[in-house]
DNA sequence: AAATTCTCCTGAAGGC
DNA sequence: TGCCTTCAGGAGAATT
């Protein structure tokens, strides 16, 4: 599933054969997403430029002339640009074309979404609320560590709130927490300050590491032969249930936080 | 207020 | 071989 580097990525790969353009054609085969898409979105955005694409948290925003069109790709969403109008896959639900490309929004499971605001896009309902982007200084172990207080539920949740920092998914939960030595059961309000200097490091450390990764894929973004093909990380715990902790050599658990899968080692990780 | 449960959807996996 | 059932999974909404 898209997590923010996949997205990042995603925003580098289109970003620059669409900024700048005009929108000549939306055509949407499929407006029943995670939300209904806007009956006149494709008359809407028709004639509009976009200025700017930026993203925040898991979302892209395209900035245009009156206003911001917000994207996500759910759990299966991916968007590709084609150089020609090629028939269209049975979930190929949105087409968005700009002189020279078309942007094609493909998702099996749709729980992806295309939104319109008017507003500021920061003063969208779903964006108002999101924690910090991870990758900023807002992000640090102070702000982690205060927002922590009183709360009981496990750490890993406590990280993957989008409300408390934005973005930040299963697999590199796992990771940020594998690489700063914290069980992931662990009650937030039970890690220390300096624990949380040092797991704010290290959700950086493992997004900027798989976003750098993702860069050797941007070509696919413009590819004939299909979707990007997307990318793993050096992964130390995710999906290593059972396997042995490359550090001690101590055999990986897994236990189940939210009804997400939560791999560490028992004997690395307090 | 914080925590938990529900919800959307479909491909994939498991059972028989 | 194939049909039927189960369920993951991001994140907002509803509920406790």
């Amino acid at each position: 599933m898209p997590e923010l580097p996949e997205v990042e990525t995603t925003l580098s790969g289109i970003a620059p054969h669409l900024t700048n353009k005009t929108i000549t054609q939306v055509v949407i085969r499929q407006p029943k997403l995670r939300w209904p898409i806007l009956a006149n979105l494709a008359e809407i955005l028709t004639g509009q430029r976009i200025h700017a694409m930026m993203r925040r948290a898991k979302y892209i925003l395209f900035s245009c002339d009156s206003g911001t069109l917000i994207m996500h790709l759910g759990m299966s969403g991916r968007v590709r640009l084609l150089t020609s109008n090629t028939p269209p896959g049975k979930h190929d639900h949105l087409d968005l074309s700009v002189d020279g490309y078309l942007l094609r929004y493909t998702d099996p499971r749709r729980f992806g979404s295309f939104l319109w605001t008017e507003e500021p896009p920061d003063q969208h309902p779903l964006l108002m609320h999101i924690g910090p982007e991870p990758l900023s200084d807002e992000l640090n172990g102070e702000y982690l560590w205060k927002q922590s207080r009183k709360r009981k539920i496990p750490v890993k949740a406590f990280i993957m709130n989008s409300h408390v920092v934005a973005g930040v998914g299963n697999i590199y939960a796992n990771e940020a927490l594998y690489l700063a030595n914290i069980r992931p059961t662990r009650a937030a309000y039970r890690i220390t300050r300096q624990q949380y200097d040092k797991l704010s490091i290290t959700i950086k450390t493992v997004l900027k590491q798989a976003i750098a990764k993702g860069g050797t894929t941007l070509k696919d973004f413009l590819s004939s032969a299909g979707l990007p093909g997307y990318f793993q990380t050096v992964l130390n715990v995710y999906g290593r249930e059972g396997e042995l902790c490359f550090q001690c050599k101590t055999k990986l658990k897994s236990v189940f936080i939210t009804k997400r899968a939560s791999v560490y080692c028992p004997r690395c990780q307090k």
